[in-house]
RNA sequence: GGGCGUUUAGCUCAGUUGGUAGAGCGCCUCCCUUACAAGGAGGAUGUCGGGAGUUCGAGCCUCUCAACGCCCACCA
């Protein structure tokens, strides 16, 4: 086989191991941070080191890596920064599931032992979920890759705690915290997800302790009310009023609290009076520092009762929801449990691993965000970071402009351990880079939570807080940020906040959200619904580009999530296959033994002008849209072309009439234009064809753009009146079931000069025997092809059936008359020709002319079969 | 409670400043024409969710209603 052949068979796989390869040993990914080009960087989302890939990164991956391409291919310096999350939570989880299985805890191995069995895990996967991204055609540079755990990041991690911490914006505190019990860790309220439940609304009499009676309240939680504290009633509650600062008393402890007023309480809602638990609700907690009172806790870190003065011994040790279940039962042996009411409400689930949180009084470290959201907020508001599409930036406002402190601290051991130390003694507590005497001070066992290293990644992975750092000189900020919207609060609003805080920049110029991969019926896909795909199965069963291309085809500007299905990438297979069949038609026809992309002018036909015409518009819009981020259109737009023009049409030409220098110049360019959304495909082909390259590969040559040289629209609009006479005719014959083996003669009575050049194209395209001009040959039976001004007479002697003509004849013309008739309509509305634009009554008006003439000419043509 | 999104051909979805609707799949007819049957030629299919308004003109803009979905907040 010479080495511009193409395979006879198109297969995928062999050609993309190849092709990447190709790429790797020529470091063609690696970014020179010394390089004087305009630089243009993106870092990944970084994938949970324990991860696998999955179809949302197969589809952020591919947008990143088309960004990546077009860029490196405009002549910048691309810098695509790879790397994996360590993920707390989710990291410790599986490692802790792994002890598990054989009967042991973290607390069996230690804090050290553990930290290096999760090491081992993390170093024996972290080259995994990379290795995959890989077989996306990712054309990241691994030279740099990072890990968020890794020495550099945790620099990065300690100096923003100490800073901050300085600065007064992190702070230690007790407060009310979500508390998964199972991961036996605070998490922040973002990590809290909300789900309803079926509950009830336990109405609880409580007796007043000077008075006759009693106040009812009523409550969601009745275990938590040995922690009760007071009853509050609103202060304008007219049933309550006499009560308010009077005491009661809690049944089964019978512990006196006392009535208050706070404006808090909804007068409507249940009996209008609530207790008040400050240690084990939020609200609670509010109310109770602004009454000054005490915080009882009567739930441990596990979710069970405490064993203490305040919860009754029948109750102490139970589960949350055993303790409830007695408590019930123990309230009505008292007669004090006055209703019970089915009742919907919101239970917060850890957002790892589904456990109902429990609002628990704890001490934890917090970042004061507010201070730090100011100026995250005007960095969007001023247009310094945009997001695409723009809907997104509301919702990014509306979050920061609400923004609550974040709760930083996690109860774990896989992590960034936060940088206080206390004095073993004393107590005193130093927050450091460094233990100041690791003799004689404990650093804090917390940890801090993952998105905090996350927050820091554009800048912590180009050598910050070396602001002399080469890559963070020449590649930060970086250009643009790709992901899904579900983590805006997690990662890209922390990103901003850090971003601007440590480096005064915005992290990014454009943050571009994209839709989530659904399943085929819109379900959000997870291995417990059993509704994944797995794209290394897509990738090995209809490859990679046929993956990038489908998926990238789906992706809308909008952003509307993508519901996929296996089948579905059939089509992006299908289209790899004809690029490569058509190439290897090209190359097939090509005799020279090298081409240098020079087109002369003077030997183009009008179907070579009008192909490159069409080139020269798709690269025009191609690059609009690539840099508007209209990625799904692109895929779009050059499957059109591609298919429907170039095979289609001029392939078919130039199988009559080649000109090798315009056939050659389209697949280059075209193959380009492609290149960034079908890598490996487009670099095959190009490897193979016979051209004169300054270049190693096609990833490195530069990309199409408009070029007036090749504007031929007038040649181009007649071509396309070849076209449709070609279609008239392949119509008439199926009407008519001509098979094609019978050829046709043809008369022509209009247009000569553009009809004798393309007497080929009618012989091979349409299979017409001989064209004649001549006007004044009358043949009796015949069908007829109006094609604008010209018509076409067709003889087929006994083949027709004239009324069946006269009918399809009119068919026609009722078409017409039916466009003619709303455009005359609008043309005789003198308010329409007043008002709207010039151009577009000129349109309409010539428009009209022109039906006008092709309904006569398709009226004498039914005269004439009459 | 607040915000956002969706509703277009049987299915999945495009439709970029308002000018009179498209693709893929599926369906029907014909064709193994030597790049491709993962293909080629031809064809059928839509009061663009309902209603109202603005406009010469609305799938697109405004209001309203409905259904579905998502996010935020959360009343014990």
């Amino acid at each position: 086989m010479s080495n511009t052949e193409l395979e006879t068979t198109y297969n995928a796989r062999n050609i993309e191991k190849e092709i990447y390869k190709f790429w790797e040993d020529n470091n063609c990914f690696e970014a020179d941070s010394n390089s004087k080009k305009e630089p243009y960087s993106i870092v990944i989302p970084p994938p949970n080191v324990t991860g696998v890939l999955h179809m949302g990164h197969a589809l952020d991956g591919t947008l990143q890596d088309i960004l990546i391409r077009y860029n490196r291919m405009l002549g910048k310096e691309v810098l695509w920064m790879p790397g994996c999350d360590h993920a707390g939570i989710a990291t410790q989880n599986v490692v802790e599931k792994q002890l598990a299985k054989e009967g042991k805890t973290r607390h069996d191995l230690g804090r050290e032992k553990f930290l290096a069995t999760t090491w081992d895990w993390a170093n024996e996967h972290k080259n995994r979920i990379l290795e995959q991204f890989k077989l996306l055609g990712a054309s990241f540079d691994l030279s740099r890759k990072r890990f968020t755990l890794d020495e550099g990041c945790s620099n990065a991690v300690k100096k923003v705690f100490v800073d901050l911490y300085n600065k007064g914006l992190i702070y230690k505190g007790t407060y009310i915290v979500n508390w998964c019990p199972r991961c036996q860790s605070a998490i922040s309220d973002i990590e809290t997800n909300y789900e309803t439940e079926d509950g009830h609304l336990w109405e609880i009499s409580y007796p007043l302790s000077d008075k006759m009676g009693a106040i009812v309240v009523a409550t969601t939680r009745p275990e938590t009310m040995f922690g009760d504290v007071a009853i509050a009633v609103h202060p304008d509650d007219y049933k309550y009023k006499d009560l308010i600062g009077s005491d009661c008393v809690l049944p089964l402890t019978g512990r006196k609290i006392p009535i208050i007023a706070d404006e808090y309480v909804d007068k409507t809602f249940g009996t209008g009076a609530v207790k008040i638990t400050p240690a084990h609700d939020p609200n609670d907690f509010e109310v109770g520092k602004r009454h000054n009172l005490p915080q009882i806790k009567v739930i441990d870190e596990k979710g069970c009762m405490l064993s203490n003065e305040y919860v009754p011994p029948q109750i102490q040790g139970l589960t949350r929801e055993e303790a409830r279940k007695k408590t019930v039962q123990m309230l009505e042996e008292h007669q004090v449990l006055v209703r019970i009411t089915p009742h919907v409400h919101n239970v917060g689930k850890c957002q790892r691993c589904n456990t109902t949180i429990e609002p628990l009084l704890s001490t934890q470290w917090f970042v004061k965000m507010e201070p730090l959201a100011k100026p995250a907020i005007d960095a969007v508001k001023s247009g310094a970071i945009k997001f695409i599409p723009e809907r997104w930036e509301k919702n990014y406002l509306m979050w920061m402009e609400n923004i609550r402190d974040w709760c930083i601290s996690r109860q774990l051991w896989w992590g960034h351990q936060i940088p206080a130390y206390y004095h073993n003694k004393t107590g005193e507590m130093v927050v450091a880079l460094k233990n100041p005497d690791p003799d004689n001070y404990t650093q804090d066992k917390d940890v801090l939570d993952t998105w905090f290293s996350s927050g820091l990644w554009p800048f912590e992975t180009m050598g910050w807080p070396d602001t002399n750092h080469p890559d963070y000189k020449k590649f930060y900020p970086t250009t643009t940020l790709v992901t899904g919207f579900d983590i805006i609060f997690f990662w890209v609003a922390r990103m901003i906040t850090m971003g601007l805080e440590f480096t005064k920049k915005p992290p990014f110029s454009t943050v571009y959200i994209h839709g989530l991969i659904r399943d085929e019926h819109g379900q959000k896909m997870s291995k417990s619904k059993g509704n994944t795909i797995d794209p290394v199965d897509l990738i090995e069963k209809y490859g990679c580009d046929a993956l990038r291309f489908t998926l990238t085809y789906l992706c809308t500007y909008g952003g509307q999530d993508i519901k996929i299905s296996d089948e579905k990438f059939e089509f992006g297979r299908n289209f790899a296959n004809k690029i490569w069949n058509a190439s290897r038609f090209v190359l097939m026809n090509l005799s020279a033994q090298e081409y240098d992309l020079k087109i002369e002018q003077d030997k183009l036909s009008i179907a070579d002008k009008w192909i490159l015409n069409e080139l020269n518009n798709v690269s025009k819009i191609v690059n609009e849209n690539l840099k508007t981020y209209r990625i799904g259109e692109v895929a779009n737009i050059l499957y059109e072309f591609f298919w429907n023009k170039y095979c289609d049409w001029y392939i078919e030409l130039s199988k009559i009439n080649k000109n090798e220098q315009v056939l050659v110049y389209v697949l280059d360019s075209y193959l380009k234009l492609l290149h960034p959304i079908m890598p490996h495909i487009t670099e095959a082909i190009w490897q193979k064809m016979p051209l004169k390259k300054d270049v190693i590969g096609i990833l490195n040559s530069k990309y199409p753009e408009y070029n007036s040289a090749f504007e031929f629209s007038s040649d181009a609009k007649k071509m396309e009146t070849v076209f449709e006479t070609i279609k008239a005719l392949r119509n008439l014959r199926a009407e008519f079931n001509i098979p094609l083996a019978s050829k046709i003669n043809i008369l022509i009575d209009n247009n000569e000069e553009l009809y004798s050049q393309i007497i080929p194209y009618l012989n091979r395209l349409a299979k017409v025997e001989s064209v004649s001009f001549d006007k004044n040959k009358n043949i009796e039976k015949s069908a007829y092809c109006v094609v604008g001004d010209t018509r076409i007479t067709v003889p087929l002697a006994d083949l027709i059936d004239l009324n069946q003509e006269i009918a399809r004849q009119k068919k026609k013309i009722d078409k017409l008359n039916q466009e003619l008739n709303s455009i005359e309509a609008r043309l005789k509305n003198e308010k329409f020709v007043s008002n709207a634009p010039k151009d577009v009554v000129d349109k309409a008006i010539e428009r009209k002319n022109e039906l006008n003439s092709e309904i006569n000419l398709i009226n004498e043509t039914i005269k004439k079969l009459s």
